[in-house]
DNA sequence: TGTACATCAGTGAACGCGCGTTCACTGATGTAC
DNA sequence: TGTACATCAGTGAACGCGCGTTCACTGATGTAC
């Protein structure tokens, strides 16, 4: 299939743990959480296959190593969204601008990396006692903290705050797997950005209506 | 692995294609689209594998005949929801309730169908022409119908009209996601319903907003 | 400063698995005359 | 109403593939004395 990439000097490598870990971000980049293939790992570092044993329990093991740094990754990516956004006066103003950046940057990577963004919340069917639970997830407190933001400015009624992250982060999320796997796949480019902004919207409305404005409550 | 489910007594099936469809179908609800496995199917019907070849091009016209009908059975559960809600006398209280109803049955479906609803949604390499589009979603008739209701009664304003439906969509769509998933997979049970609620609360809230709410336009 | 030896980090061959798919085939069905 | 024959719908064996994993092994490293 594919040919060894590098040709190791030393009969020990040094750091073959983070090699094949980056090796299979690679393979996550370019196809998704069912690329990340052990052998083919090992294949691109020039190790044999075996020599992963030491450093990694098994496929599984590796595979949990991708995903956590495809969170990583994106929620770098909401940070870099975050700080390059003007800051603006109006404090209530300001919090707000940053839920859109975060919610539109969390899109974006999804949209720029469709391999990792898949692996970062791709099914595995025994997961680890680490990092179960939503409080893990690098982005939540991103949002956590623009979300405090927000009500702490007057943008956003504390009644709303509980729940709030679930709920703006699922807006995000569905659009962005929507886009990428579900039915609109293959929408024209230039439908994109009006969608993202759309949803932000709702998003935004959705969170700053006055505590009483459910018609329907 | 598995033995055959059935005994045939005449040598031609009669209906194989439906017969291995349902079997695949079975596959993909206990173990999602992973699970769909041609030669499986037809283990199960009684069946050579290669007879599965007069009936399908091949694994992935089988896989797109799964995946289809895991939209139809997530529309049908939509509707069933519909269908049990009591009527309202205001017709913006009803629309709004049938909103409602239409995504908590969206998550709910779900929840109850793990591996049917991941196979409605799972990515697949190369498409067919005929799915693809928004429009041809089973579910996504439904969605229109009632937000049109919502701005002819008169509780979402018009100019939110377009992309609601994405928006929309992509909230409960996502919150689904997380749930079966994602950081939010191993839930307590009796924080489902009011994240549920939360995730709605913020649709209607954020559609029904009137269009000049938004605090940071 | 040397040297025995335990330990660590690799190797290469092999196993078993189950998949999708192809091949040449055979049994059953239906239609033309 | 029979019968030849084309066509349809199955069969079973086999292929190639690539995976994850195990096994007995060997080369390199570091530590105790």
């Amino acid at each position: 299939v594919s040919k060894p990439k590098v040709q190791r000097d030393s009969y020990h490598h040094g750091d073959l743990t983070n090699a094949l870990t980056g090796a299979a971000i690679q393979l996550a980049r370019s196809g998704g959480p069912a690329a990340v293939v052990l052998r083919e790992a090992a294949r691109q570092v020039g190790v044999s296959a075996t020599a992963a044993y030491r450093h990694f329990a098994g496929h599984g093991e590796l595979m949990h190593a991708v995903k956590d740094q495809a969170q990583v990754q994106l929620a770098r990516q909401m940070r870099d969204e975050l700080d390059s956004l003007p800051a603006e006066r109006d404090p209530a103003r300001d919090a707000v601008r940053r839920l859109r950046g975060l919610g539109a940057g969390y899109v974006r990577f999804a949209l720029a990396e469709p391999g990792l963004f898949r692996t970062a919340f791709c099914h595995v069917e025994f997961k680890s006692e680490q990092d179960a639970g939503i409080d893990n997830a690098p982005s939540y407190r991103l949002l956590g903290e623009v979300l405090d933001a927000m009500v702490v400015s007057g943008a956003m009624p504390a009644s709303r705050r509980p729940g709030a992250p679930v709920a703006a982060w699922s807006a995000v999320h569905g659009l962005a797997l929507l886009l990428l796997d579900g039915p609109l796949a293959d929408l024209p480019p230039d439908h994109l950005d009006p969608l993202i902004g759309v949803t932000v919207d709702m998003v935004v409305a959705g969170l700053c209506a006055p505590a009483t404005a459910d018609p329907a409550a």
